[in-house]
DNA sequence: TCACTGACAGATATTGAAATCTGTCATCGC
DNA sequence: GCGATGACAGATTTCAATATCTGTCAGTGA
């Protein structure tokens, strides 16, 4: 290995090449260690088991959707309009990803689907921050008044279709058809968070 | 064989044996034939590959889905209402499949991901049918006037996670729960398919 | 005549022996 | 002392030989 000690960093880099490399089937901890240059037992030193490396590379996977999403949320300003960014970068990010490297995607997927704690907790601060804007638009007015979780929810689930790994096939469509579907539906969805008078 | 004559009808019910006890990975049209007391080039004479024999095994047990809302969505009366009705309906359907007998269901959600014509031209009957609902309500004024197609594609896409299985795991949450999301997301579309006016 | 058969070629799946991997731990050397 | 090592047992995966399957078609018999 290159410096003197072994850090946790080190060993989450190498493993995403290496699974980007090799892909999550052929990736073993012995792979890891190789391309490293130490022994396998030393990745053991700082993972307790191969199924805690890979959640560790999911779960920071993750982080890079979840962290650039949480600054527009924290942002000040109309709270539609933040939402309609928010999602729109949700949907840029995950579509950047699978148009960029397919396979690399398709990796993040199956590691995801293995790791539910992880993406468990993904969704838990989405569905936070959808709540966070939810509930500036009701202190404003902008959104009608109800429990701002159960309407966060709501609105990740409608969205499903555009951001659920399980959809992928739908966003390689042309971007203009992509588009249309997301207008319509967020169209729908703003008029039913909208307070009912005019 | 019982019969004088090999029906495809016969060689359908025998598939649909045989997927159910073998499942998708195991069954070969060998075993199809066998189960028919024929030999395996008769089968040919009826379905030219075993992709056209498992695609109409799917397309099979999707009209079976299509047909009782077809029922509901061909009938009068406020269109709100039905459109309710029919997507309860759906989503009882498909959790009832799948609570019934989850093995069984896995095998026709694998066959319908391979059989993707089949499954457009199912998802396309069922837009055709929340598509009606919509128009009738828009002649009523129940609904606000805008293109009923598109809106319907919205309908599909915001409830998704309830009938698309690859959200199944949503499904066997404990039914107060789904009833409960199922409520959240339909006050929202509800309220975005309505004219704005109180 | 005509639905059905069964043998066949090439493609695919199964099997079990051999290779590799995961996770542990006594030991090494800095 | 402490991070790293490498040999080990049991679990899992690979690989190549073998068996089975798919799709075709000339032939069978009712």
């Amino acid at each position: 290995m290159a410096d003197g000690a072994l850090t946790p960093e080190q060993i989450l880099d190498t493993a995403e090449d290496v699974l980007r490399r090799f892909g999550l089937q052929k990736t073993t901890v012995v792979d890891v260690a190789r391309a490293l240059g130490v022994s396998h037992g030393s990745i053991y030193r700082h993972f307790p088991s191969k199924t805690a490396l890979r959640e560790a590379v999911a779960s920071r996977w993750l982080a890079r959707v979840s962290e650039p999403l949480g600054e527009i949320a924290a942002e000040t300003g109309p709270a539609l309009p933040r939402l309609r960014r928010w999602l729109e970068r949700l949907i840029r990010i995950k579509r950047g990803k699978v148009l960029d490297d397919p396979e690399l995607f398709a990796v993040y997927h199956a590691l995801a689907d293995e790791a539910d704690a992880v993406v468990q907790e993904h969704v838990g601060k989405l569905v936070d921050q959808i709540s966070r804007m939810l509930s500036d638009g009701m202190v404003t007015g902008e959104v009608r008044f109800s429990d701002p979780r159960a309407m966060a929810w709501a609105v990740l689930r409608t969205t499903m279709v555009f951001h659920h790994p399980a959809h992928v096939g739908h966003w390689s469509l042309p971007e203009a058809d992509v588009d249309r579907a997301f207008d319509d539906i967020f169209d729908l969805i703003t008029r039913g968070l909208t307070p009912a008078e005019a």
